[in-house]
DNA sequence: ATGTTGTGGTCTGTCGACAATCCATGGCGT
DNA sequence: ACGCCATGGATTGTCGACAGACCACAACAT
């Protein structure tokens, strides 16, 4: 049986995008490039009205925001991108730290094929080698998405996505002027070739320097350290 | 200055709970305690029309749960409560695992007190003696946030709680009768021994093992390893 | 029989309007 | 000057109604 009803498929099916999905979307992004800076207000009418949809999906696209923990919400004051602790910048790489030593351990109980950190390993040599920060960038997150992947642990992945929006957004603020392009690039092959080897202890000491690396660097110039409010 | 306007505080602070939180609650108590098995749909007119309030309170309300993980929607079908696969089971278990193992790794370089450990672990102990299971669960999560509080990582806690919402339904979910109060309530005291020896070793073993047991036991009395849907 | 096409019911998705709450500002009495 | 209450504007919280999408079932044609 299974009377094959749908061949390969000619055209892409449609999908109906609940617009709070678009709106999320879009103010996500917003975000994460920094174009929306932590502490903007967000008002719902004002968004609605830009948007040209009604009040409604706004908010349910501001409390998907605020799971992903990129919205903070004060009742009956507003609701503003959430401003960035110092602290909490810390406590973010940590953990992304402990994801991905976990991911990586599993990785070396499995023994999963690595070709596909192989190749993001050569994307940011060549994005390194051209200049080119947004590529490295790119390149650099398909990276430590693929070490997490490839842990085949839907939970973990969900976890560390989630956490990695608040890096992207934390990326976004650095100056990106003061990284060193080839530092970063170099830091991934060891790693691989750790694993390749399946040398636990050094594939993690690698892992834990690199992000407490990227932790450390320009921990200051973006954070908004003071009161609820502000200025 | 800073003229002491509120004096300690003689009557608790009126709080305006919105009503979607008000409904967040009460559906996320009915689902973690079992009376919302894995499967149920919850239909918004319906669940309205029980609590006596518009369909929008209801709305965010059940985003609010799809967020803590507990339900899932179905574009124009409908939402229900998540059904556990084993696979999701066993995932909770070992990210809880990780979770905890990082705690106990912070709490032994900051050197924090472990009173509240000693404490709940007697409460644990009293619970097993009376054989009262709802005390013992009781105690036995208090044990574990106290454990993740003392790491002082406000982002680790803020998972690890979350995290505890499945745990907390999968236990209620499991069948009681097979379980053994004492076996669980001798697991703790080793640990916080272990900790106060500052032999991280060995508490990290005791943990992964604890939380391996946990994991392992009784996986399948409450799964719906199923088709998306169905009976 | 088998496949196709309506059709009705049951949901969710979206909207616009109204109510509740909070905050800042300014008037008023002292 | 100082403190207190009223008032108004801004923003979120809640509601009821309508539109859209999907599914199941039945009627029909082949």
């Amino acid at each position: 049986m299974t009377p094959v009803k749908a061949p390969p498929a000619f055209v892409a099916p449609i999908e109906n995008v609940p617009l709070r999905v678009q709106v999320a979307n879009s103010l996500r992004s917003a975000i994460l490039s920094g174009r929306l800076r932590p502490g903007t207000q967000l008002v719902e009418t004002a968004l609605a009205e830009q948007m040209n949809v009604s009040r409604a999906p706004i908010r349910e696209a501001i409390q998907i925001l605020e799971n992903d923990g990129l919205v903070e919400t004060i009742a009956y004051k507003g609701k503003r991108v959430k401003p960035l602790t110092a602290r909490e910048v810390a406590e973010t790489y940590s953990l992304r730290e402990v994801f991905e030593v976990m991911a990586a351990r599993r990785i070396l109980e499995t023994g999963a094929p690595l070709d596909a950190l192989h190749a993001q390993c050569a994307a940011m040599a060549d994005a390194a080698e051209a200049d080119d920060y947004d590529a490295l960038t790119v390149a650099d997150k398909a990276f430590h998405h693929a070490l997490i992947r490839l842990a085949d642990h839907d939970l973990l992945q969900a976890s560390w996505q989630n956490l990695y929006l608040r890096i992207h957004q934390i990326m976004a603020l650095r100056n990106r002027d003061e990284q060193n392009l080839h530092d970063i690039a170099s830091n991934h092959p060891p790693i691989v070739a750790a694993l390749e080897k399946r040398d636990a202890d050094r594939a993690i000491a690698l892992i834990s320097e690199h992000t407490r690396t990227l932790a450390a660097f320009d921990p200051a110039s973006f954070v908004n350290d003071l009161q609820p409010d502000d200025p």
